[in-house]
RNA sequence: UGGGCUAUCGCCAAGCGGUAAGGCACAGGACUUUGACUCCUGCAUUCGCUGGUUCGAAUCCAGCUAGCCCAGCCA
């Protein structure tokens, strides 16, 4: 199913050049999340890209989480990453690291580095730093402290380590270059004093590491060849690079950037998502409206679909957004020879066969899925009285309806061929039942071939169906507005994002099955269950693709 | 406005000086026990704009324009 690649991003030819030029001799990369969220579609590109670049070159994948920050992290947290990634398929055997574990390793790298001359202790508050630190016009000034020796420095440093000193009063600076145009330059912040419970350490540290000087430390310990994040880091990279040098790595580690990757139509920011669940719009961060990984999962992708939408995407740095039409295409082609294909009605009227015997019933054999065998048969039953789908019948059909009508012939799928005789209406002129006689000749695999019909349709019997819940949703955003409303800043909202129908009906037998993590029913939908209230009497469905047919009806 | 990055079809995206890949979407047609699938066919005389270099430029140079990112003791 790999597809052949015709050509290697750009990540990877950086790669080849390194490899080429023996920079590095094998390749080795990274996921490193903070643990502070759940994980979403974004992150997938991430993960699949760092992983897949790893097993490509016959190298390794580390899992990394990067907990510098005690007071944003959550253990909870760790456990849904894990959860996800593994669910996504990207295996990191035994290398499970946190940047925690490196805080002596990074506090000795400080330590030396203020031994070189290149940090020192700085006394100034927040908003002092801010001052001196210039604006993206101006240079920043001279921090007054960076004058200090070497010896009062590593003092000051192990008295910040011993908890000393309360948070805010005094942190660890990078001596650099106050006047270079590149802001991370302009003597960043290494270290911060915070008084706080990490999740991981305990109260051993009082002092945090900051991004900056951290994460190239994590990536050289582990011996990482290239180290991919988003573009926003770019400017980032020269001090990166910095840390790498004065510390001195043998091999060090080289990051590379790429644009991350949105979908159209779809809500990621956080504070939205958190107003949507708030305000009832969306029942949590998983609501399958949402495109966090857990919410993907519950909608009914599958990791390969996933995978196949990463790897069709490719990967740049233009900023861009991919169709939703693109992820839906690739469940679908993952899906259509992998899932059965059941049989299910969603807005019922009773059809009844004339000329089928009253109390009759048989077991059809059907195919789990027509293009592939391998899925086996199952059984239905066939009686006088079914139910087909509301919209394939037409009382006055418009041209090219090819479903049914008075007169016309279609064929009731794994069954025989019906032909409409009459139909009846309520007072309110809604129809509540079609008549149809059948032809006992044209039975499905019989062989039948004297005659064609153009409409195939879907039926459910009406004593032996099992009453189910559908939940169809659509993207959560206007289509056509946009995400957001450019005049007071908030969601343009699809007022039928999700439609709940009640009156359901699916084959018998789909509940003995065990194949409901995903399959296809119902003309040409992909549904799956709800996997929050499959535990409900009634079975519930959410539609996972947009029904796909050609033929819209004229309006 | 200082610095960094980006710009190729409605949406992704190849292309790396030799005359615009591919996928999604869309539109026709064939096939069909799902109007799906599959299979054909069509879909950028032009690469943000303007100049220049060259026999030849999406690719090199210069100048514009537009968008994204950066002034957390977040990552």
């Amino acid at each position: 199913m790999e597809n052949e690649k015709i050509s290697k991003n750009f990540i990877e030819q950086e790669i080849d050049k390194d490899l080429a030029e023996g920079v590095y001799d094998t390749v080795c990369t990274r996921f490193p999340p903070e643990p502070n969220g759940y994980l979403h579609i974004g992150h997938a590109k991430s993960i699949i890209l760092n992983y897949g670049l790893a097993k490509e070159y016959n190298g390794k994948f580390n899992m990394r989480f990067d907990d510098t920050n005690p007071t944003k992290e959550k253990t909870e947290f760790v456990e849904s990453i894990l959860n996800d990634i593994k669910w996504l398929g990207a295996d990191w055997e035994d290398r499970l690291f946190f940047a925690s574990d490196y805080f002596e390793q990074m506090y000795e790298g400080a330590v030396k580095l203020i031994k070189k001359g290149k940090a020192y202790v700085s006394d100034l508050s927040a908003d002092e730093i801010r001052e001196y630190r210039g604006t993206l016009t101006e240079p920043g000034k001279k921090d007054p402290y960076s004058d200090r020796c070497v010896e009062e420095n590593l003092e000051l440093f192990e008295n910040m380590r011993k908890g000393l000193y309360p948070d805010g009063s005094k942190v660890l600076r990078a001596k650099i270059d106050m006047a270079s145009s590149n802001i991370n330059m302009r003597d960043p912040i290494l270290y911060r004093v915070a008084h706080m419970t990490h999740h991981n350490t305990g109260d051993k540290w009082c002092i945090y590491p900051m991004y900056d000087f951290a994460h190239p430390i994590e990536d050289a310990i582990e011996g990482i060849t290239h180290s991919i994040c988003t573009l926003e880091f770019e400017d980032h990279r020269p001090l990166y690079d910095w840390v790498v040098r004065e510390l001195e790595y043998p091999h060090p580690p080289r990051q590379i950037e790429f644009a991350k990757m949105y979908l159209t139509n779809v809500v990621t920011g956080k504070r939205y998502i958190k107003k949507l669940v708030e305000d009832g719009i969306v029942d949590g961060w998983d609501d399958p409206r949402l495109v966090s990984i857990a919410a993907l999962r519950r909608r009914g992708f599958t990791p390969e679909s996933i995978r196949m939408f990463v790897e069709l995407c490719g990967v740049s740095k233009a900023n861009s957004s991919a169709d939703y039409a693109m992820l839906e295409y690739c469940l679908r082609e993952d899906l259509k020879l992998k899932k059965s294909r059941m049989m299910a009605v969603l807005d019922p009227i009773r059809l009844v066969i004339d000329n089928y015997p009253e109390g009759q019933s048989e077991m059809l054999v059907a195919a789990n899925n027509m293009e592939n065998p391998e899925l086996g048969t199952r059984e239905v039953p066939f009686e006088r009285e079914l139910y087909i789908e509301r919209e394939d019948f037409m009382e006055e059909p418009p041209k090219k309806y090819f479903r049914l009508f008075p007169g016309n012939e279609v064929r009731l799928m794994h069954a025989y061929f019906v032909k409409c005789v009459g139909f009846e209406k309520d007072e309110e002129g809604k129809v509540t039942v079609v008549h149809c006689t059948y032809d006992p000749e044209t039975k499905a695999g019989s062989g039948f071939s004297g005659r064609k019909v153009k409409g195939t349709i879907h039926w459910v019997p009406v004593h032996s169906a099992v009453a189910a819940e559908a939940r169809l949703y659509e993207n959560i955003v206007d289509e056509e507005k946009g995400v957001y409303n450019e005049e007071d800043g908030s969601l343009n909202l699809n007022p039928d994002s999700l439609t709940v129908l009640k009156n359901c009906y699916i084959e018998p037998g789909i509940q003995g099955a065990k194949a409901y993590d995903s399959f296809q029913f119902v003309r040409n939908g992909f549904f799956c269950v709800d996997y929050k209230d499959s535990t409900k009497e009634k079975l519930v469905f959410n539609r996972i693709v947009s029904l796909k047919s050609s033929f819209k009806l004229p309006k």
